[in-house]
DNA sequence: CATCGTTATGTTGAGCAAAACATATCGCGC
DNA sequence: GCGCGATATGTTTTGCTCAACATAACGATG
């Protein structure tokens, strides 16, 4: 086996695109959305996924900006200060972008699979291979 | 049809990892390595991407250092001042990764299509969806 | 009507990757 | 041995994202 190519991973980003914006919406938004529909609160999601405030807030302007899509339903004030929620369509994207994510990754792994043993094999009968 | 989505696309961003490393292996140095081989220079081969040959050389340089392999068979001096061309190895990672990256852009816009149709069809019956 | 916790939004700073700039080295051919 | 064109490599500038900081608005509740 070909020493070196073991300790080798694939990594992948994935996200969606629309014309100027670079990106309206991909893994950080989605984990943000799922952290939303976890906790109800957008301060709330922010800590738990260790980003500010201020970032997970902008995030989601931007993407129902970009998108023209309402994510969610926030409210301000009250005896718990405020609220947030996800819409149906917040909870669409939610469910629907994860399984167009989880099936990339899994054609990830199969293609990392293949191209490794496509790497190992293409040496085979050159010699000096000792096997474990 | 929900309006909006036709003017989405999907981007994805593919490497490889090893250890500290962040990428060891992706898209640019694979592009590097392809131009490498229809110039024959790494000079040329930088300027055929827009890039600065500082950048190329530092790419070649980090991805030979850290898959500890050959890449390139590079010469300075000479009547051209020098050249550069693929070692196999080198050749195997052009052809190979293009392999595996091919294979994971193939399921990136399948998956894209599922998703889509999803994304569609989870409204039908909502009314209103008036079509051209 | 004062309090409290959350949403809302502008502003500034820090960190990092790429671009830009600057030289040095090599070696064949004339 | 001088010149040319490509490789080799350190240094500086910049540009962009995210973190950090600061402050306002909101509204149910006691």
């Amino acid at each position: 086996m070909k020493r070196g190519l073991e300790k080798i991973a694939p990594r992948f980003k994935l996200w969606l695109e629309s014309g100027k914006t670079a990106s309206v919406f991909g893994d950080g938004k989605w984990r943000l959305l799922n952290a939303i529909n976890q906790t109800g609160s957008l301060s709330a999601a922010a800590e738990k996924l260790g980003i500010s405030y201020r970032k997970a807030w902008g995030d989601i302007r931007n993407a129902e900006g970009a998108l023209k899509v309402k994510l969610l339903d926030r409210h301000r004030g009250g005896k718990e200060g405020g609220r947030t929620r996800l819409t149906e369509e917040g909870k669409r994207w939610l469910r629907e972008y994860g399984r167009f994510q989880a099936a990339v990754d899994k054609a990830v792994r199969a293609g990392y699979q293949d191209w490794l043993g496509r790497m190992q094999t293409a040496r085979e009968g050159t010699a000096g291979e000792k096997g474990a």
